[in-house]
DNA sequence: AAATTAACGATAAACTTTTCACGAAAGCTT
DNA sequence: AAGCTTTCGTGAAAAGTTTATCGTTAATTT
């Protein structure tokens, strides 16, 4: 599957799904279209890399479409993940609840700093870092996120190829190598904020005022 | 520019911001595209969308690089940038240092619980959702973040073009519609866990195991 | 029951982005 | 100083992604 489609998989899981909370059982290309900011056209190709069949006059079952969705995410199953950093950030991760009902456990907070080991956030307690391999071992760990100065960041990820994680959510402000067979995918709050100092940039230039 | 290639413009500044402090004065498009996982035509490519010349046998020079970047992605100039939401990411957000060190200054963090007003995170006090005009007439508002739960998050984003923000950060994890002649962007880390979990599921099948 | 119509599925066209390939330029070597 | 080598800049090819079009299908209306 492309991976433009991939990314907007959660979209539209997350639109599907509040259709079906709010009762609605048929969407049509057209309006799953709307609510995203896409056409129709995209909507109907990308359903069509899923085994997923709509029907003539009423579009998409919302259920369905729903089930398929969740299981192609692999929402249904229970995926571990552990944040390195327990700083600003990866305690904010730590202490939000809605991973666990989407899928993601967090079975692990680990930290260099001394002072922070032992402290709880939310379910779980700060471990060092040296303890990884052994946590490692206890758990098998889905995902390792990268919650740590950029300085940091890759001798992180290092460290959690070492230990056998295969995919990476890397938050930090820096580009991190692995080996092949790890996927990383990155979210970076800054590198977002300046894609918009971008976009500002450029409407000053223009004098766009609106 | 294409969108592309203004998303891999921060992965270039911090690179090269890097190797400037390293005290690496030249950098080839292929050291470039090593370093970020690129092939050194894009680099090339993505580089002469600027005004940059690289000169044959040494490459492009750090510093200049590094100084072009900025001038583009507007880290020279402040940013004035509101959160609304003082959960526990929007409070991570004030309480991250490094925004004011790359342009943008946090001036607002909003919320509708009276509970949180009035507490400080970083160096800011939590606001009333209710005082947002008031204080968009104070300073003018270049960047809002969207850091409420998702069920809010449309409303938030309505209220923000009301006050005249062009630019909008979204962490909710719900797709936000606004008018034309603004710029919504995404970074939402549920999304990119789930495009994780996806990959992890697509190796299960195809009994990757390295 | 036939006509109508809304919406899909598929194919192809249009567009975008990335990669290739090669001539030209700039430094290095002998 | 001539030749050699590295690396750029550019235009063109290839690959990938989105959008448009249109025949088909299934529900609804008359």
């Amino acid at each position: 599957m492309p991976q433009p489609v991939i990314r907007r998989l959660p979209k539209y899981l997350v639109h599907v799904q509040e259709l079906r909370e709010e009762g609605v059982e048929w969407a049509s290309s057209q309006e799953i279209a709307d609510a995203l900011g896409l056409t129709s056209s995209t909507v109907r190709q990308d359903l069509s890399h899923m085994d997923m069949r709509g029907i003539s006059k009423k579009g998409y079952e919302t259920s369905q479409l729903e089930a398929v969705l969740r299981q192609i995410l692999g929402a249904d199953i229970m995926h571990h993940v552990v944040i390195i950093g327990a700083g600003h950030l990866g305690r904010a991760l730590a202490e939000h609840g809605a991973f666990a009902r989407r899928g993601f456990e967090i079975c692990g907070l680990f930290d260099l700093d001394p002072k922070l080991i032992g402290t709880h956030y939310g379910n779980v307690q700060v471990m060092s870092m040296h303890d990884l391999p052994e946590q490692a071992a206890k758990v098998k760990i889905d995902i390792g996120i990268i919650a740590v100065p950029s300085s940091a960041a890759q001798e992180v990820a290092e460290q959690l190829v070492k230990v056998g994680v295969k995919a990476i959510l890397n938050l930090a402000y820096k580009h991190v190598k692995v080996p092949a067979g790890v996927t990383v995918v990155d979210a970076r709050i800054m590198e977002s904020l300046q894609e918009l100092a971008y976009v500002l940039g450029k409407k000053g230039e223009l004098g766009i005022r609106n």
